[in-house]
DNA sequence: CCATCTTTGTGCACGCGTTCACAAAGACAT
DNA sequence: ATGTCTTTGTGAACGCGTGCACAAAGATGG
């Protein structure tokens, strides 16, 4: 999960759970899909194995929306999607701004799915005056000197950081003083921002690293007694005059560090 | 946060717990900062800080490991470096395959916080022939058809999809068949995968709708009454025969549906 | 109009994760 | 060696999220 959320510490918004919260467009996009098809009605049933949850989590996620189904039958799918759309707040235009236009945030210009629900990238912002101009995904990149301007003629709340990680704070810092009070941040940085500023990480990188340590436990645990007895600094090293006081092996056992 | 847990209920894995384990990469980061500043000893409050997190979490996430820090002083950094490394997995090489060489493919291929934990790009996969040969970030794409010999070749056993939707349960399952275990997916869509294989997900869509769900409440809710009251197909409207018997309004109720 | 059957909505219990608060441990000075 | 001071490691309480299991609600058929 390359979720990351910051601030807000579980404070459930208008009695709705985060939890619930995240998994809203989970349904939308089930649901998206059932509407494509014409299909009228869906159990909760249904629903839940197209988005790969439990039925009894969803009947309570959408218990927290109201009452929008019909025993016997199901849910409305169109009904449905209205009003988890509204909920999400995709009844309206979001303008965005994605700062950052290196491989990643070309890559996100380019990418479909941000249009697809009433996100519209109003403009791609990078440092490099070489860039400035150039088309990316069939619209001009600016330069950075123009962010403020462009944060406030367009209105944007949501800006995407998509820059090296030495550049995010500072980034992220222009983007809250125009204006923006919610930032998705790709750079592998923690950003702090004042109050009443979301900020939701994705970061690449973690995400492959919680896969290896999963990984590394399907392999066994029989390469962990020799990496452990390869360790290199046994922090008592570190120690001047201190020699050893646990015998031999120093502090580290034969199967697992203490 | 982008992230989705899927399978393995939130077993915890040798006695770490899976919210301990999805922070480990955080504080290695942040004690790779300290560490390139030569840092010799951090304490729980300062890396907590840099880390974005509660000290008290810290502390409780490291004693999961084992006590590597000394009272009245901190920790060592360069032995919590490695601790956390070995623990996660990083100490040994992971090649891995990404599939699906469009701009987010190639953008991932160039990313180099991959590169830099122990993860090695084994091979690029597309299915486009047009595609197989050009070279993207220094290593020519390869065909589809080459799936399983590549996967085979190199002992790979995570693979990262950054194909199109439609495509992207078909190569999860070929690349489950070729013997992956774990996946990390951006396509979006459900995977659905047998007992032992680890799925997580990043959703760049879902991010920016949670963000809009917060947005939306700092807008205020005065919009939300009107809103409701353009609501476009109430269920009942969907019955044959049957008008209403609940009144003018039907059953959306002036502020909030019911 | 009544009986049956399906499916929702939810009360309840359980477990994980977070946080507080403090005792134990060790460094450091005297 | 002893006392003080800092910081760790953790016991315990609390709150959120999850899942079970069932009663209520409505559709459907006779």
């Amino acid at each position: 999960m390359a979720t990351g959320r910051t601030h807000r510490p579980a404070t459930r918004s208008r009695g709705i759970p985060e939890a619930t919260v995240a998994r809203l467009p989970l349904y939308l996009r089930a649901l998206t899909g059932l509407s494509e098809r014409s299909v009228p009605t869906v159990s909760s049933e249904e629903l839940a194995a197209a988005a790969g949850v439990n039925s009894a989590k969803l009947r309570k996620d959408f218990s927290y929306l109201g009452s929008y189904g019909t025993r016997g039958v199901g849910y409305d799918v169109e009904y449905l999607v209205y009003q988890i759309s509204r909920e999400l707040g995709l009844t309206q235009d979001w303008p965005v701004v994605i700062v950052g236009i290196g491989n990643l945030g070309a890559a996100l210009a380019n990418y479909g799915g941000f249009a697809s629900r009433g996100f519209r990238v109003a403009a791609l912002i990078d440092a490099d005056p070489a860039m400035a101009g150039k088309p990316v995904a069939g619209m001009p990149v600016q330069h950075t000197d123009e962010l403020e301007k462009i944060i406030k003629d367009n209105g944007v709340s949501i800006g995407v950081i998509a820059t090296p990680a030495g550049a995010a704070q500072q980034v992220c810092e222009r983007l809250v003083a125009a204006g923006v009070t919610s930032i998705l941040n790709f750079a592998p940085t923690v950003l702090s921002v004042p109050d009443g500023v979301d900020v939701r990480k994705v970061d690449l990188s973690i995400e492959l690293q919680i896969l290896a340590f999963h990984e590394q436990r399907k392999a066994g645990e029989e390469s962990a007694a020799e990496a452990a007895a390869a360790a290199p600094l046994p922090p008592a090293a570190r120690a001047a005059g201190e020699a050893d006081r646990k015998g031999p092996d120093g502090d580290v056992p034969a199967v697992m560090p203490a």
